[in-house]
DNA sequence: CTTTGGGCCTGGACGC
DNA sequence: TGCGTCCAGGCCCAAA
């Protein structure tokens, strides 16, 4: 499930084979995905060098030297396979649905099976108001991203703190996962409204939010030396979650009597599995 | 304006 | 072994 720190991971991989790159040959093999991808996608990559390679919200985004940008988002199941001139030739995938080849002959392959990514070209100029980054909120690790900040994004919200932070217009990168996660750091009740969290309560969750994600992208970082492995056949990288599908399992340094309790809850909420834990969660 | 629920899509896990 | 069913989740959109 790439979050932000997937993707961040994901990027900075793609960024060594791709910054100041030309493509020399690229090959759309999927008209449409979540969105129709323009059939022009080839033509405005080949034969055109990268000049900028970077990530906002989970977003991923490459400018073309010809004033056009490329735009791709992962979805659920989106990975970027690279191969290496050393190793043996590209051999399609049903998955994949798109490649690009660079001037040193790596060839880097999109391939998203459930086909819940996006993959779309901008007029560069055009990409920060664009409809995918247009109405974003907040980048998590930027210093903006503050208790005092969230708290009056919050005021007039009363859906669940949980639902809350996965909401891209009011901060970004946080996924199903990683909510769990800095909920529980947090020991807040996932459930609670948003609007009902005070600032000290705040000021823990975007501590937390902040560390879940930078402690991911570092064990990403580390994990991915062969960086071809992100996202691939083996999927995203493993970390060891806290809560996140546990259910029925005891938390970290459990003391409650767990098994009577029933370990660590699995509920739902808009149509999304929330875990937490009932006894240190308030 | 906010909130809720359905839909997109496929592979894998599960039950019979 | 082979079905059918459900679930996973990011994000958009329609409806309340």
């Amino acid at each position: 499930m790439p979050e932000l720190p997937e993707v961040e991971t994901v990027m900075n991989g793609l960024r060594q084979f791709l910054l100041g790159k030309k493509i020399v040959r690229a090959k759309l093999f999927t008209p449409k995905i979540r969105n129709i991808v323009p059939k022009k996608i080839s033509k405005t990559v080949e034969n055109h060098r990268v000049l900028g390679v970077y990530r906002r919200a989970k977003y991923m985004v490459f400018d073309m030297d010809d004033g056009h940008s490329i735009i791709v988002h992962l979805g659920m199941t989106g990975v970027f396979r690279t191969i290496l001139p050393n190793q043996k030739k590209f051999e399609k995938d049903i998955h994949d649905h798109f490649l690009m080849q660079t001037e040193d002959g790596v060839e880097i392959v999109f391939r998203d099976p459930r086909r819940f990514g996006v993959l779309d070209v901008l007029k560069t100029e055009e990409v920060s108001r664009s409809k995918y980054l247009g109405h974003l909120g907040i980048e998590p690790l930027s210093r903006e991203f503050t208790a005092k900040k969230l708290h009056a994004d919050l005021a007039r919200r009363s859906l669940p703190i949980k639902q809350a932070i996965m909401d891209q217009k009011i901060v970004v990168g946080v996924g199903n996962i990683y909510a769990s996660e800095a909920l529980f750091k947090s020991r807040i009740d996932p459930r609670r409204a948003a609007n009902t969290l005070d600032e000290s309560e705040l000021t823990t969750l975007v501590k937390n939010i902040k560390s879940v994600l930078r402690e991911a992208i570092k064990n990403g970082g580390s994990t991915l030396r062969d960086y071809r492995n992100i996202g691939g056949e083996r999927g995203y990288f493993q970390m060891h979650f806290e809560v996140y599908d546990r259910e029925g399992k005891p938390c970290p340094d459990c003391t409650c009597d767990w098994e009577k309790i029933g370990g660590i809850k699995r509920i739902v909420q808009g149509s999304r599995s929330t875990f937490y834990c009932e006894t240190k969660q308030r």
